[in-house]
DNA sequence: ACTGGCACTCCTTCTACCCGAGTGCCAAGT
DNA sequence: ACTTGGCACTCGGGTAGAAGGAGTGCCAGT
C-alpha cells in the first residue's frame, strides 16, 4: 500500500524536517530531491502517507511534519545507520584512551557522546549484577567503624562504611578480609549470597555478631544498590532546541536515577541498538524526545547501557552511528582494563 | 548622601521585584510599603538611587529594576538572613542523615540545596588538600595491574588502576602496602611527598621499579587531580527564568569543572557566606546569575566549598540562610564519619 | 497515473493605533 | 528645604486590520 516512492518522499520529508525544522511542502521537496514528479503527484502521495498517520500538518495550508510513527518507519526502513567521520573515530579514540579509572571512562564517555551528537549523553555505570568480585577491602577507619570496599572486574569499586557497635580486633578483621575474599574472588555477584551463606561459621563465635553486620552491609550493597549509578551530559544542548512542551519538564526527568534508568531500558543483547521515539517514552515528561540507546560490555555480553537523548526531530543515522561507535569503544576499554 | 529612606525605597525595590520580577513604580511601592510619604517624593529619591546607579530603568516610562550594584548594597547592609522554617530543617536533618559514604553525602546535599533554594546547587568535594591519609591500599587486579585506593580521613576514596610493566610478586605488594601505610598514615596529603622520599631505600632492589611507578601515580593523584571533583543539581529551576542571555551559556558553563570551581571561590573562613552578583562573576556566560557560596567542614577548617546558583533577581536573604544551614549540617554529618 | 491550473485556507508579518503605566518637572504648600 | 499634587510626555504592549505568501486539495486534461 506503500509503494517505493511513497516511501521515498516519507524519507525526504524526514530528512529535510531534520536539516531546516520547519514543516516541508511539496515544492520545496520535488526541488531537493530529484524525485522526477511534478509537485502535485507529491502532494498526493503526501494525501496518502497523512491518512496512514506518517506525517501530519501543523495547520491547513502548511508544509508536513513527520509523526512519531514516521520517524519510526523511517528509523526501521528507510535510513542506514552512518558511520563515522575518521576525524571523529579518532577523536573518540584520543578523548577515551587517556582514561585512568572507571569513573573517568564513564565521564569522559558521557561528555564525548554529548559533544558528538550535540544532544544529552545519559550512560549508565557497568551493573553490578553481572560482575564479579575481584578483591574485597575490609579496612578499620575508628574504634567501631570498617570501611568495605569492593572491586569488580568491570572496575567499579563500591565503598561503603560499617557501623560495628563495638571495638573490633585487628586480626578479627584480618581474618575476617581473608575469609571474604575465599569466598568471593571471582564470584558472580549473582551468586554472593550463596558463596558467603556458610561463612558465618567459619568465624570465632566472639567475631559472629561483626560478621553478621559486615555480611549484611555487603548483601545490601550488592543487591539494593546495585545499576543505580547513571550519569547525563550535555543538558545545554536542550536550550537552543524548542520544546512544545516546557524544556523544564524534560530536566527534570534527567535528574531523576529512576527515569533516566528505564529511558535507556532492559540490557539485552550488547550490540542492538533500541531506539525509542517520542510517545514510544515510558515518561510523561518525555513525549517529544527520542532517545538512541545501545548496550556495551565486553564480549557480546552487556554490562549497561548508554544512549542519547534529543528531540524527536533529531538526525537519527548520524546519532545512531555515534553511539554504536561510542558503546564499541567503551567495551573495548573496558576489555583492556 | 543616601537617607534612611533612600535605603528603605531601595529595600522596598528589591523585595518587590524579587518577587513580582517586574519593575516596580513609584506608585505601587507606597501602596504596598508603609512609607509614609507621597509617590512624588519617592520618585525623586528613586531619581537619586538610579543617578547614583544603583537602580536603573528599562525604558523611559518603566519602572525601576535594581543594577548589581543595587543588590549589593542590598546584600551587605539591607538585608538579614533569613533562618530556615522549623519544616526546613527537619527536611535537612532527615534527608541528609541516611547517607552512608561520601558519594552519597554529596550527592544529597547538592539535591538538598537545590530543592530547598528552588535553584541550581553546587557542592565541591572536600578538598584533598586539606585531608590526610587513614588508609592506603593496593590490589594486583591483573597480572601487571595494581589497583590504589586511598582513603582520607574526610571519608574521600580515590582509586587508581596501575600499569606495571611488569608482573609484581604478591610478597612484594604487599610489602609496598606496608611500607606506605607506615609512611603515610594519618599524613597530611600536603605533606606525602616527603613522607614517602626515603621509601625506595626501603623496598629491594628488584621492585623499586615498581615502587617508583606506584609513588608517582599516587603524588600525581594527590597533586594533580586534587579538589577537582564538583557536582551540580537543579537545572530544571533555571528553565522557568528568562535570562537576558541565552540559557544555554548557563548550562555550558554549569558543566565545565573548571568553571564551578572558580565559581564556589577560594576555601576560606568555613563560616563566611561569599555572594557574588552578576558581573562580579568571573565567568562572561554567567554575567546575570549570582552566587551565594560557603565553605563546609569539620569544626573552623574548610575543607571545601558548597553555594547556590540563580539569576541576580533572587530572594538573597533566603538562600544565603538555606546555604549557610545546609553548609553547617554537612560540616557536622563529615565530623562524625 | 501524472500534471498544470486554480481557488482556498490560514499563518505570518507589518502597520497603525490606542491605552496606560510611569516618569520628570514645576509650582505651590508646609 | 523638603514634600506634594498636577500635568505633559514617553514609550512599551496589546489589538485590529491588511497585505503577502506558502501550501494545499481538487479537477480536468493529457
Amino acid at each position: 500500500m506503500l509503494d517505493d516512492r511513497k516511501l521515498a518522499v516519507l524519507r525526504a520529508i524526514v530528512e529535510d524536517y531534520v536539516s531546516t525544522n520547519e514543516p516541508v511542502g511539496s515544492k520545496a521537496l520535488v526541488e531537493r530531491h530529484s524525485l522526477g514528479v511534478s509537485p502535485a503527484t507529491i502532494r498526493n502521495d503526501m494525501a496518502v502517507l497523512e491518512e496512514q498517520g506518517y506525517i501530519t500538518q501543523p495547520h491547513t495550508s502548511a508544509g508536513r511534519v513527520p509523526t512519531d510513527k514516521g520517524y519510526r518507519l523511517f528509523v526501521d526502513r528507510l535510513s542506514t545507520i552512518k558511520p563515522l567521520s575518521s576525524a571523529e573515530r579518532r577523536a573518540i579514540e584520543t578523548f577515551l584512551n587517556g582514561a585512568y579509572d572507571l569513573d573517568d571512562v564513564v565521564g569522559r564517555t558521557v561528555r564525548l557522546l554529548a559533544q558528538l551528537t550535540r544532544q544529552v549523553a545519559v550512560v549508565q555505570y557497568p551493573s553490578l549484577s553481572r560482575s564479579s568480585v575481584r578483591h574485597v577491602e575490609l579496612v578499620p577507619v575508628a574504634d567501631q567503624r570498617l570501611l568495605l570496599v569492593l572491586i569488580t572486574n568491570t572496575g567499579r569499586v563500591e565503598q561503603r562504611v560499617i557501623e560495628t557497635h563495638a571495638p573490633v580486633a585487628e586480626d578479627s578483621v584480618a581474618h575476617l578480609r581473608a575469609l571474604l575474599n575465599t569466598c568471593l574472588d571471582g564470584c558472580r555477584l549473582t551468586e554472593a549470597p550463596g558463596a558467603v551463606s556458610d561463612l558465618p561459621e567459619q568465624v570465632p563465635p566472639d567475631d559472629r555478631p561483626v560478621a553478621a553486620t559486615v555480611l549484611s552491609v555487603l548483601l545490601e550493597t550488592l543487591v539494593e544498590k546495585h545499576e543505580e549509578k547513571i550519569v547525563f551530559a550535555g543538558a545545554a544542548n536542550l536550550a537552543h532546541v524548542d520544546f512544545s512542551q516546557s524544556l523544564r519538564d524534560v530536566l527534570e526527568a534527567l535528574e531523576e536515577q529512576v527515569v533516566l534508568m528505564r529511558l535507556l531500558g532492559e540490557a539485552g543483547d550488547s550490540s542492538t541498538l533500541t531506539v525509542r521515539i517520542g510517545t514510544e517514552n515510558p515518561h510523561e515528561g518525555l513525549r517529544s524526545t527520542s532517545v538512541v540507546a545501545a548496550g556495551y560490555g565486553v564480549g557480546d555480553q552487556a554490562l549497561a547501557r548508554l544512549g542519547v537523548l534529543g528531540p524527536t526531530r533529531m538526525d537519527y543515522p548520524s546519532t545512531m552511528g555515534a553511539v554504536r561507535a561510542v558503546a564499541r569503544y567503551v567495551g573495548q576499554i573496558l576489555a583492556g582494563s
